[in-house]
DNA sequence: AAGATGACTAACT
DNA sequence: AAGTTAGCCATCT
């Protein structure tokens, strides 16, 4: 092994925001990732709250689609009216995310299904 | 040091 | 269907 100790070192945390921020990057325009699902892909499942840490502390110079991120059931966990609800839902209907009584289908709109509507259409 | 808090979630009632 | 409970995990009092 290369290295001398055996004991695998834990991931920092600034390793851990950095593969989450790596994640939220390359959620696709139009489609949505939720809390959860982010931080599984990031390599950190069950850590849907580390997440939203992350998004929050995130460099301004990084410019992340964190608005791309929603909760498990598919709504913005901000509140409606608060102008950070307001501007998240903005920003998803103008990529074409549609709202269903303030509810994203997360089906449709997962970027795993982004080929399909670039073939299918919506 | 123990409790509260949060850009969370799944499982119950 | 909506509210509660329990589990989660890093910070902050």
């Amino acid at each position: 092994m290369a290295n001398a100790s055996r004991k695998v070192e834990a991931p920092t945390q600034e390793e851990r925001f950095r593969r989450i921020w790596a994640v939220v990057e390359g959620i696709p325009e139009g489609c949505v990732l939720n809390y959860g699902e982010v931080a599984r892909l990031a390599g950190l499942p069950g850590r849907a709250r580390l997440v939203g840490r992350a998004l929050a502390l995130a460099p301004k110079q990084r410019a992340l689609p964190w608005h791309r991120v929603v909760n498990a059931q598919g709504k913005i966990s901000f509140a409606a009216e608060s102008p950070r609800g307001q501007r998240q839902r903005r920003l998803l209907e103008a990529e074409g995310v549609d709202f269903d009584d303030g509810v994203i289908d997360l089906e449709r709109f997962s970027p795993e299904r982004a080929i399909d509507r670039l073939l299918w259409g919506p």
